[in-house]
DNA sequence: CAGACTGCTTGATTTACATCAAGGAGATTC
DNA sequence: GAATCTCCTTGATGTAAATCAAGCAGTCTG
């Protein structure tokens, strides 16, 4: 009988939207607060980078201020996206590239017949719709996992930007070459690793950009499904729960629903990264 | 018993460097034409995209005369690589993008144990190294499978000249999120495809990329192992064999060795993409 | 030209994951 | 608060591909 957990945080509205337990950075405080702050006030604080608190994670990282006032004036708008609904679709024309502020999302691709395949799950300070420049239309389609909130980049006039500012065209192609670096690390999960080692790699992922964000180092609540992250791993739902299921046995993980502890890190990272013998 | 192919265009020159079957595009001469020529005059012919073969597929695409000449100035130099020699390893430091001049080249990713994972095969015209973008190192390497020649672009002189012409902004850019899309497929492909549907995906694409350079829409010289191809496609190198033995029994082609001959198009892609029944 | 080597094919067996199936826990709705 | 729904878990069984193993065909080397 495997150990079930009473406490993950019960009694709290802890994981309400990944609240850290961790003091956060100074730089980076509690996106739930910056939400709410946006909510209460919308025409009280100006739509601009320079406001944001993710903008150590977005597109103006490393710019001075005054380049930071310029970008502000290519953020053209916010969209608020509702659970389930699309930022974007695969076929629509593709104008902007988009800033995460508020929530999570998946991005996936179709073949032609039925099959999908989730590529990637984003969250806040994240850029998704680069898939769209090349052929200027939409390859995929963004889902939102929760309520989310983005900005609006248009992408000419990120061009234009670009083209004076070098420090921001640096930073797009960085973004682009990131993704590039992490899609090549989902093929290498997809091409070679067993469930465990893949359920274990995106759990330490996930875990790790939270972390960046401020929230915990060892809990985190995940906003997909069992299904979708099956979709992402290359695995059936059954497999995806039968592992996590193996992970609680071996008291690696602690699991209630979507609230997932890890209790051993270093376990996870043994079976991603085993330790050669000598 | 499994009919044996005795005439896949033996006694001539054929596939020795894939050469043309097709009456090549009159803007895509022979690139083994091209490359006897830079052997023979090394000195006569300015290294420069105005003079190149590939000039409609590699960086310069869509640049006036004038653009043009500006980017030959970006090329600095030229760089030959043997066949197994690697153009760049992981780790080391990121200066400059490569535009394959001739030769066909493979990137791999390795995980902290020994694995390693095939991420693309690039040949002629396409760009690699855009991996090292993000933290100005290289995070994979890349080994020529044939003796290989490529254009070295300096990356800074790069963006400091698509800050000044946008066509070549705009180009840079395309090519990344193109590679992006490239990965998205290819997730598809490692998450939800079975193994005749990858070796047929994988054959579909390199065909089609090689008619886009002048060569046959039906025979193709493959430049990589058994292994290689298994390591891409998230296979075995057996199951890869076994799957083209299967497509041969079933007449879809023709293997003698390295050489394929593809003989029903349409069934490949049936595989890929299987008509729903209605 | 013998010998070693690399890459490929094919067969026998094993295994990790998929599939099929049933039931349970929360959340949502009326 | 019953009813429905979605999501998840677990068990039994099936299967595609991996693994293990043997041998063959080119081709490189001395």
């Amino acid at each position: 009988m495997r150990a079930s957990i009473v406490d993950l945080h019960q009694g709290n509205t802890m994981f309400e939207h990944a609240t850290p337990t961790t003091p956060p950075h100074a730089a980076h405080p509690s996106i739930a607060i910056a939400s709410a702050e946006g909510a209460l006030n919308p025409r009280a604080i100006k739509i601009a980078c320079s406001n944001c608190n993710l903008r150590e994670l977005c597109m103006p990282l490393g710019l001075s201020a005054s380049e930071l006032d310029r970008i502000d004036d290519v953020v053209a708008s916010r969209r608020k996206i509702k659970r389930g609904g699309t930022l974007f679709r695969n076929g629509e024309k593709f104008t902007s590239l988009y800033a995460i502020r508020i929530g999570f999302f998946k991005t996936c691709v179709a073949s032609e017949d039925g099959r999908d395949q989730v590529t990637g799950f984003q969250m806040a300070g994240e850029i998704v719709g680069l898939d769209g420049i090349v052929n200027d239309v939409h390859t995929c389609d963004a889902v939102a996992l929760e309520d989310a909130e983005v900005c609006v980049l248009p992408f000419d006039r990120i061009e234009e930007l670009a083209r004076e500012v070098s420090s921001l065209q640096r930073h797009v192609h960085k973004i682009m070459s990131r993704e590039i670096v992490r899609e090549n690390g989902v093929m290498l999960l997809l091409g070679s690793m067993r469930a465990e080692e893949r359920l274990a790699a995106f759990l330490l992922n996930l875990v790790q950009r939270l972390h960046a964000r401020g929230f915990s180092q060892s809990e985190l609540v995940l906003r997909m499904t069992r299904e979708e992250i099956g979709s992402y791993l290359g695995l059936k739902l059954e497999t995806v729960s039968r592992t996590f299921s193996k992970f609680v046995d071996e008291g690696i993980v602690e699991v209630k629903q979507r609230h997932v502890r890890i209790v051993q890190t270093a376990a996870l990272q043994e079976l991603v990264a085993p330790k050669v013998c000598h």
